[in-house]
DNA sequence: GCAAAAGTGTTGGCCGTACACCCATGA
DNA sequence: TCATGGGTGTACGGCCAACACTTTTGC
């Protein structure tokens, strides 16, 4: 091995999560109340320490297991966030990065960390410890954009759903209002979606067809160009 | 201190820099040269290891500085690669970044290093060690995408440039042809260059206006919208 | 005057926005 | 039959790709 190799101390590598849930037309993310200083009491996201054979994945993923039992996400490396003072306990540089969860899918764990787990929509999130607001800010970002070119509702909504319910998950991300029709047109062109011949049930008024995710899709990126009307 | 903190070991934590820079109508990157296992003999890109106080653009700096002689770069942070065995000597994860320069501005250093760097076309980029292909063809892929919605020519080209100029950059970094007046009406509507009321002299044909990059901008992106002819 | 590159203008087609209309369902 | 949301179609306008013409320079 080489002799220049590990003779010098290394910054503690960390891992930061920020998980964004969709539920009832609201989009969230998932908060930590640490009972630890630093940040006593406060919110952060959740996050964990890497240990010497782990993969970044897998870091996420026990994250999440313990924290939260879910695991197996559709997972995205964010950013790598490196300022000396981000943590007061000594250097930790820390890659975020972002899940997205459907929170029906799983129970939360209801044991000893329910008090201890939360989700805050987006629009509500209160003042994060370390520089977790802006790892947060970044996460919402990339995901606005990532959602254009990506089929980001695979993780965030039912096995089936209708076009209202596809286009009310962009409104929300996106944080903008579309046009029904032209919103339709859009998503149906990109091509990452199928009917599944079946209509939901129950409602009030017509039924609507029931859409799936094109899970044998080639081409897995195209370009939507959606506008606010106005 | 938290005693949990700092009480098992680190992987390591590495920079690798894709240097990219742009000469007579040319895209290159720099190499470096191995003289030590492994990969010795081989070609690889510039990096280092991170030391307890410093910021990732200090590493990244201390690189440029030690190995190429220059510094205070475009620097853009790519990509943290984590594969376990990516590093024949332990583990080791890297943070990429990849710098722009113009390579005329600077003397690549003439001295002890003037073997062990070079750079490479990269549409000739020869295989590399460690991962640095993955990370070398991320970084390009980058590059391709934020030129459209940021202005990365500030960093590659002479202080003032001409339309034909700048269209070739474009057109090097992206792979295509571009139309040369379409070009010109896109770039200048994106607003963030300027003329500069002078003209290029000495060449053979009519004399092209001069432009320079507007530094005061205060909307610092944009979209455009280019694509080959046919 | 000629060749070659640079500056400026024009047009036709396509796409995206805006909007209208009918359909299905529950009450 | 009425209210409400869902499915389908259309038309206008703006924008972009394609292309033509003029201008300037060296020889």
């Amino acid at each position: 091995m080489n002799p220049e190799f590990h003779t010098y101390k290394n910054p503690s590598l960390a891992v930061d999560l920020v998980v964004f849930g969709y539920h009832r037309q609201s989009l969230s993310v998932l908060l930590l109340n640490r009972k630890d200083a630093p940040f006593k009491d406060g919110w952060t996201l959740p996050g964990g320490f890497l240990q010497m054979e782990e993969t970044l994945q897998q870091v996420c993923n026990r994250i999440m297991r313990t924290k939260i039992g879910i695991e197996n996400l559709y997972l995205e490396q964010l950013y790598s966030f490196d300022a000396p003072q981000r943590d007061p306990r000594g250097r930790v540089i820390s890659i975020a990065h972002y899940t997205l969860i459907n929170p029906e899918r799983f129970e939360i764990i209801a044991g000893k960390m329910a008090n201890d787990v939360q989700w805050f929509p987006v629009n509500q999130i209160p003042e994060l410890g370390f520089d977790h607001t802006e790892i947060f800010r970044q996460a919402s970002q990339r995901l606005k954009s990532k959602i254009l070119y990506h089929p980001v509702g695979f993780e965030l909504l039912d096995e089936t759903f209708t076009m209202t319910e596809l286009q009310a998950l962009y409104e929300c991300i996106l944080d903008i209002s579309i046009d029904r029709r032209n919103f339709r047109r859009k998503i149906l062109d990109a091509g990452f979606i199928l009917l599944t011949g079946s209509k939901r049930e129950g409602l009030k008024n017509r039924h609507p067809d029931l859409y799936k995710f094109n899970k044998d899709l080639k081409q897995n990126s195209f370009q939507l160009n959606i506008s606010s009307p106005q």
